[in-house]
RNA sequence: GGUCCCGUGGUGUAGCGGUUAACAUGCCUGCCUGUCACGCAGGAGAUCGCGGGUUCGAUUCCCGUCGGGACCGCCA
């Protein structure tokens, strides 16, 4: 076996007359009896080779046995075809290859699907044969454009004096946060270690360290139900810096990220990226990671239902809760009655209590059940606070202002999604900032971060951090790109008693703080520099550049929403054998064997 | 933890309270010198995911279970 010349997708015109070996697999074979036609493909690409019983029958005769999926090596001459027999359709259409010597360096059984962009495969088979999957060009495509995406990012950040370090995935359990995978330890029965939810702690130690300019394109491990958006491994692309303030940040990512999606995308987008508060976001879009794409924004007509004869919503402004609502415009006619109303299910979901809607027809007039509530001036004035004109349909929520957000972003949503008001091509960056700091746990009766713990208070807030801890907002920023939560981060504490304060304000006792955090706490007292940082999702970052929904598209051996692995059959039980070693005992299942 | 959808030859689908379980594609055999979604002729290939129930009879209806997917909760 010799080495290959070329590569397929390079056999064109360039080369007729030469000889060239090539190496690749049969992505199909024509067989027209005497002459027998091939595709041979590489990851360049595909060339036809032609095997012609007249002119080498031996060649001929081993092309006879060959199937699909085949790795073979073929010797010959590239040939100008005529033109009556050149396929436009790809690159290397004007030649062939006369094929001289063959031979199978490998055969292939029968695949359990083709080897084809246009997959006709459910998820599960081609999981399970995710080789095989990986093997077709689109699924290549994908994990290359992930390559070069961190390959843009380490030359950025390498080019802006960031140092690439690694830090530990056996690591210890902290209590705020996400489930931890856990990792048993052999050496201390009992004990565990932790897979890390993200470096957080260590980067921070980092810049204790002085090393100003971190960053690391890693893994991280949270043990939580899955999303077509969430899997329970995933990269990150680290970041933190000392000495760099918060604006300053922001730009430097902005500039990434404009440069990265000319670079990778060919698109145009423009710096600075919209802000909006976390609030604003809420209260126009009821997501804190909206989609900007297109309009629909909600609309709050609280004060202007507030003395309605529509007791839903008189009573709801009343008590407290809010009306929002929003506008699709034009569709009036493309939804009956029977299909708005099933949209009450929908909202449902997000705990609203129903969806009330309302066609607009001509001057201002209403038609729907509950359009002989509003009088004519009402109407107008519902009208004009949505700016909705004849053939539009009005939805409301009336209920406490997180179902109103939740419910009606979500349905703003699916509008855009039916009714494809959104441009694939638009890459709509912005952030999100004056998160709050804290909020309030019913279950556990405390408050929790709502970014993490070491997340810097707004610096006018800071005084109110025990006595009224949810009105403090959070030095932090989540960059979002057409309704994904790209990355998050803030500006960190670095001073121990702040830190401290951040702990009490969370329930810790001073033992608990320092039993879990002691190391930070100390580490604060040795000279650190302020510091911040983020951390975008690279699964997602690549997911939404190659214009997928799905994150197992852009990992090359992802897991199922179930969290198990259909080409390993991961998780799976261990030897008794090695549980001893690591003292543990596994409780009996409950089986219900009848 | 919850809600919803899906599970039928290798693959993707159709189907129905009693069928010879249909179609496409793939596979195998034969024929074919200009195919490139090759064509033509023939053939093999399915305990209808699993368990239970209803029924004279279940692939079909019901319950459970397993697997896949979407979402809610969860995900600092």
């Amino acid at each position: 076996m010799s080495e290959r010349t070329h590569i397929c997708g390079e056999v064109t015109e360039q080369l007729t007359g030469e000889k060239v070996r090539l190496q690749g697999w049969v992505k199909k074979r024509r067989d027209l009896g005497e002459l027998i036609f091939i595709d041979l493909r590489d990851r360049s690409g595909y060339v036809q080779i032609v095997f012609n019983g007249e002119n080498n029958h031996q060649a001929h005769e081993a092309a006879e046995k060959i199937r699909n999926e085949y790795v073979i090596e073929v010797f010959g001459s590239v040939v100008k075809r005529d033109e009556s027999n050149v396929n436009e359709k790809i690159p290397t259409g004007r030649v062939e290859v006369l094929v001289e010597e063959v031979s199978i360096l490998n055969a292939a059984k029968g695949l359990p699907f083709n080897i084809e962009d246009n997959v006709e495969v459910s998820e599960d088979v081609r999981l399970k044969y995710r080789y095989l999957d990986l093997r077709r060009p689109k699924m290549y495509e994908t994990m290359k454009l992930r390559s070069r995406t961190t390959k843009f990012i380490r030359d950025f950040l390498d080019n802006e004096e960031f140092m690439e370090m690694e830090t530990p995935m056996l690591t210890k359990s902290t209590p705020e946060g996400a489930r931890d995978y856990l990792v048993p330890s052999r050496v201390h029965p009992g004990e565990f270690y932790a897979l890390p939810q993200s470096p957080q702690l260590f980067k921070q130690l980092l810049m204790v360290s002085g090393f100003e300019r971190y960053f690391q394109i890693t893994r991280c491990f949270r043990d939580e139900d899955l999303r077509a958006d969430r899997q329970p491994e995933f990269t990150q692309v680290d970041i933190e810096a000392s000495f760099l303030g918060k604006e300053n940040l922001l730009e430097m990512m902005e500039t990434m990220m404009v440069k990265l999606v000319k670079e990778l995308k060919g698109i145009e987008v423009k710096a600075p990226f919209q802000r909006l508060t976390y609030e604003d976001a809420m209260n126009r879009f009821g997501s804190d990671k909206p989609d900007t794409r297109y309009g629909m924004e909600l609309v709050d007509i609280s004060s202007a239902v507030e003395d309605s004869g529509f007791k839903v919503f008189s009573n709801t402004v009343k008590n407290g809760g809010v009306v929002k609502g929003i506008c699709v415009k034009g569709v009036a006619d493309q939804y009956s009655r029977k299909d708005l109303d099933n949209l009450g299910s929908f909202v449902e979901i997000y705990g609203a209590k129903g969806l009330a809607w309302l066609k607009v027809e001509e001057n201002n007039s209403l038609k729907g059940p509950i359009a002989k509530f509003f009088d004519e001036t009402e109407a107008a004035a519902l009208c004009e606070a949505f700016e909705a004109e004849a053939g539009d349909v009005l939805f409301f929520v009336a209920d406490k202002k997180k179902v109103a957000w939740d419910a009606l972003g979500a349905l703003r949503i699916k509008f855009a999604k039916e009714l494809d008001l959104v441009d694939p091509q638009q890459f709509n960056f912005l952030w999100v900032t004056e998160f709050p700091l804290l909020s309030y746990d019913e279950e556990e009766g405390r408050y929790h971060a709502e970014h993490h713990p070491f997340t810097r208070p707004v610096k006018e807030d800071q005084a109110k951090l025990l006595d009224a801890p949810e009105e403090v907002r959070a030095e932090a920023y989540d960059l979002v790109l057409n309704g994904y939560e790209l990355g998050g981060g803030s500006q960190r504490i670095y001073e121990r008693e702040l830190q401290e304060q951040m702990f009490k304000a969370l329930g810790f006792s001073e033992e608990e703080a320092k039993e879990q955090f002691g190391f930070l706490l100390d580490a604060f007292e040795y000279g650190t520099p302020p510091h911040g940082g983020i951390a975008l999702g690279l699964d997602r970052l690549v997911m939404i550049l190659a214009g997928r929904s799905n994150l197992r598209e852009t990992i090359a051996f992802p897991k199922t929403a179930s969290a198990s692995c259909l080409l390993t059959n991961a998780p799976a039980e261990v030897s008794d054998a090695q549980l001893e070693e690591l003292s543990l005992s596994i409780r009996e299942k409950s089986k219900d064997k009848e």
